[in-house]
DNA sequence: GTCAACTGCAACATCAATGTTGCAGTAGAG
DNA sequence: CTCTACTGCAACATTGATGTTGCAGTTGAC
């Protein structure tokens, strides 16, 4: 039973991710419904809804965590840092699409964890810009934000392309653009 | 009188889309009371949730045809267009930061019309790619979806920047990217 | 086989949001 | 001034989501 349990509730919380990222206001009995659970079931996993968001940000920011672990920004070359964190940060992105920022208010503890983990991408980008790798006169923070929105964008709108192709795409155009030259 | 109605109309329409846009399930009763009104006059002039939803949406997708419009994408040379584009852009997003693509699915006739602007926009991205100011090797589709992250970005993470700058920090990450040479 | 844990189902209470209506007050247009 | 249009306020009905509980059935562990 303990098997079916755990399966169970990781359907529910990527079905949720799922339909959260889509609807915001998804309510629990669609989420139920679409993980193939009854509706008290979930409620006796999570106390309420609350819960389920919580677990479900928890999931995103623990595959977060992991992928700026095996990145090493700090200590590996940044190019290639830069290439390991995005093919393993936009896998995570289409399986948790919920937007963690704006979801993320209500839970000072998961908001924590979520700056804990920008801070490191934005320590990363100023070594970036501190070893050349970034134009001199480009803001730390606009990089950060442009680099996010291509993640975003790539993750999203473009799922069929696979992970490592969307990290060239996504290198690319943040450090090269897409004009001529 | 019917100053003040048009007034107090536009109110709960700016107010609507800022709060909106931070919580999609903020109540009629939030908006309301933060663009100063009753909540049953807000009632008495949108009959549903969806009805104000929909003037919304209507509010900005006016504002952003006209910017398509002064643009003049289909004429004017590309680089001028696509500065005078993001220059408009960029105000409209702040003004009415609602996203438009997952709101708008239950309202056929304003998708339609936001489906005809992405064309616009997307032929005057072919066209750029015609005319040689965007790298061969890059699809159109991943152009524009680029520009679309950029705007967004710029335009909710930095309200700040004024639209001339913004336009240029946009345009310059868009062509040239980020990267040294 | 027995037990413990889990599940679905039905029923229930609660609550917040929605939408409606009547009434009194107010302010601009004529 | 008077009329019209609008507003706030209070009260109400309705609905959908939330969360709880009891009961019976199932399944894996031992």
């Amino acid at each position: 039973m303990r098997a079916d349990a755990a399966r169970n509730l990781s359907s529910v919380l990527r079905t949720g991710a799922r339909l959260l990222a889509e609807d915001p206001s998804t309510s629990m009995a669609a989420i139920a419904a679409a993980a193939g659970v009854d509706r008290t079931t979930v409620h006796r996993r999570f106390a309420n809804r609350e819960a389920l968001l919580r677990a479900v940000f928890q999931a995103k920011l623990d595959s977060a965590e992991r992928v700026l672990d095996e990145a090493r920004l700090t200590e590996a070359p940044v190019p290639v840092a830069l290439h390991r964190y995005l093919e393993g940060i936009i896998p995570v992105a289409r399986e948790w699409p919920v937007d963690t920022r704006r979801m993320m208010r209500k839970d000072p503890e998961a908001s924590a964890r979520r700056e804990a983990q920008s801070a490191r991408l934005s320590t990363f980008i100023q070594r970036a810009c501190d070893e050349g790798y970034l134009r001199a006169d480009i803001d730390a923070a606009w990089a950060r934000a442009v680099l996010d929105a291509l993640v975003d964008s790539i993750a999203h709108q473009f799922p069929a392309v696979d992970p490592p192709q969307a990290a060239d795409l996504v290198a690319d155009a943040f450090l090269r653009g897409l004009g001529v030259t």
